[in-house]
RNA sequence: CGGGACGUGGCGCAGCUUGGUAGCGCGCAUCGUUCGGGACGAUGAGGUCGACGGUUCAAAUCCGUCCGUCCCGACCA
């Protein structure tokens, strides 16, 4: 491709509010432009990335035996009320209805599609199988952000495999995480492994890809000691002990005058530091009112609630329904002598006496409170945040907390499609069986900016040979000189005849206008070719992720071009 | 969904307070001089000022409604 023909629109400004450096990157270096909120034009650079992206994905699918197909965008509102997901999913879905008044839903993912083709399958002697597709998704996310990693429109890879049971899924689960890692590997970027909650998913055991990143909507708690791995939706941590002090101590109420918080009740005269209190929240969990005990100093998680308690939907209960349930207002609120709701107390509080909470009056709280003697604990959970610096479950070495993007993300669901949209065979036996699925995507777009994000210095994109848009871009120096356009020619002919893909940069540029848009677009590797050099029967040779470059007789250029890719 | 900001040539912005019919930088076109790390000069093209409504002799500017986009939070496979 010669440069002067190709749309490559970079920019000197960078966009206005991108605040992501992928984002600000691919909007420069001219590979994306925004049409709305979270909806994305690939321009041609980009188109070839996500191109490049794909194959790789496709590659290692099918080398584990995935089988391609291409299921439709568009799907019958009726099939995502059969898994309840039309209402569990409904706040993500974009939905509209057709002439004839019938609501069609925007695939926001493939389960159900997939599983009512599967139901064709009708013996144990079929299976396994593990079929995929690269399809384009649609979800209407509150909020878009960050270039291509969070949008509303997006190309994802699933595949789905199907067993006749659990020992049949954990192969295929396994085979898909060591094609994931590959995937990741060639993508240029280091994942970390985690144990993830499963969520609106379904299903039991997960595991999320994550690359570490300052943009990155998700959390992970990760142990360099031992390994451990778990994103803050599900990760624990130990709990540094309290001394309680000795003796059995009486409930005993006391005023607390204009205390609201456990800031407040720390610094109050007759208080108790944080780690000493009993938070009481009140939650609405799936419609239902239940009281949520944590100890003072420690935060929510509301993830690792909803896992707890099997929740689909769960949210702080406002503030009429607070006092119309316990009398007082946040603040003021424990779980002394409450029977009529559910409470859930974090195991932290297990086996702690003498704790302060509050009365259910406005300003007072009771002292003395043996959690366990007083509280009608109805279910000890796990729901405690994770920090930064905690001592890990596993070994006990400091775990660190740290942001990053989901880049992939595999399921073991089990049988929960299968039994709503009877996808069942026969086995050995004759008898009916429901099969054992699993789901397993990542997004193309988000990984291509994830690669960004990981490969990129102050000058531009640094591509991975992969899946640059282009392996090398001449850079004439003086395209005006026939000499020059001549050699330049010679050398994108031959390599184009050898497969390797070029960008002649024949624009009639400054070449530090030419060398700063090459190292923008991130090619890889440069060769320059001017006057000057081929007066000494010279080319230099550029390596992008090194800026290291060395000059090689013209008659070797495509040589040692060869073997600077093949490396 | 709550809070905040913004919307003016392709891109980045000023002008709005105090109404008088639109300007700057980059980019673009032509010519010339340049040319191994974002050149310079001359000439030129390009704008329903987000949309609709109102006030006014007159609206980018004042008022109202709506739409859109971004940021923070909530939410989120």
């Amino acid at each position: 491709m010669r440069w002067s023909q190709a749309f490559i629109p970079t920019l000197r400004d960078d966009p206005a509010d991108a605040e992501a450096v992928s984002h600000r990157l691919l909007v420069r270096a001219g590979y994306i432009r925004q049409l709305m909120a979270g909806v994305y034009s690939m321009l041609p650079l980009g188109q070839r990335v996500r191109t490049k992206v794909m194959n790789i994905i496709r590659e290692e699918i099918d080398a584990i035996g995935g089988q391609e197909f291409l299921l439709p965008q568009m799907h019958p509102r009726e099939i995502w009320d059969r898994t309840g997901r039309s209402e569990t999913m409904a706040d993500i879905m974009m939905s509209f209805q057709d002439n004839k008044g019938a609501d069609i839903i925007l695939g926001p993912t493939h389960e159900e599609i997939f599983a009512t083709v599967s139901t064709e399958l009708t013996s144990y002697k079929q299976l396994p199988q593990l079929w995929y597709h690269i399809q384009t998704k649609f979800r209407d996310e509150a909020r878009p952000k960050s270039g291509l990693l969070r949008v509303r429109e997006f190309t994802m890879k699933d595949s789905y495999s199907f067993d006749i049971d659990e020992a049949g899924l954990d192969l295929q689960f396994d085979r898909h995480y060591d094609a994931y890692v590959r995937i990741f590997e060639r993508l240029g970027m280091s994942v970390v492994s985690v144990r993830a909650s499963s969520g609106a998913m379904g299903g039991k055991e997960s595991v999320e890809f994550m690359v570490r990143s300052d943009v990155g909507e998700d959390e992970v708690a990760h142990c360099a000691e031992c390994g451990y791995a778990a994103n803050v939706e599900t990760a624990s941590s130990v709990v540094a002990p309290v001394e309680d002090p000795d003796g059995e101590f009486e409930l005993e109420r006391f005023d607390t005058p204009a205390v609201r918080t456990i800031a407040d009740l720390e610094v109050f005269e007759g208080g108790a530091s944080a780690d000493r209190q009993v938070k009481t929240l009140v939650y609405v969990l799936d419609g239902d009112l239940a009281l949520v005990l944590l100890r003072g100093d420690h935060v929510l998680q509301e993830q690792k609630l909803k896992d707890e308690v099997r929740a689909i939907v769960a949210r702080p209960a406002q503030a009429d329904e607070i006092v119309k349930l316990l009398g007082a207002d946040a603040g003021s609120l424990g779980a002394v002598g409450v029977t009529d709701v559910p409470i859930y107390a974090d195991a932290a509080l297990k086996g702690r006496t003498s704790m302060t909470t509050g009365a259910n009056t406005n300003d007072v709280h009771v002292r003395g409170v043996d959690v366990e003697r007083d509280i009608g604990v109805t279910q000890w959970v796990d729901v405690r945040r994770v920090f930064d610096g905690e001592p890990c479950v596993e070994c006990g070495a400091p775990v660190s907390v740290f942001p990053a993007i989901e880049a992939g993300h595999i399921f073991k669901l089990g049988t929960f499609y299968a039994e709503p949209l009877g996808v069942k065979v026969l086995d050995k036996d004759g008898k009916m069986v429901p099969v054992v699925m699993g789901s397993y995507g990542i997004g193309v777009e988000r990984n291509m900016a994830a690669s960004v994000e990981a490969n990129h210095d102050d000058k531009g994109i640094v591509w991975p040979i992969e899946i640059a848009p282009f392996h090398v871009v001449i850079t004439t120096v003086r395209p005006d000189d026939e000499e020059t356009e001549r050699v330049s020619t010679e050398i994108y002919d031959a390599l184009v005849a050898d497969g390797v893909e070029v960008l002649l940069d024949d624009r009639h540029e400054r070449p530090g206008v030419k060398f700063n848009d090459a190292e923008l677009i991130g090619v890889p590797v440069r060769i320059t070719v001017g006057p000057r050099g081929i007066q000494s029967g010279i080319a230099e040779i550029t390596e992008r992720s090194t800026g290291v470059s060395s000059e090689v007789a013209l008659a070797d250029v495509v040589a040692a071009v060869k073997d600077l890719l093949a490396a």
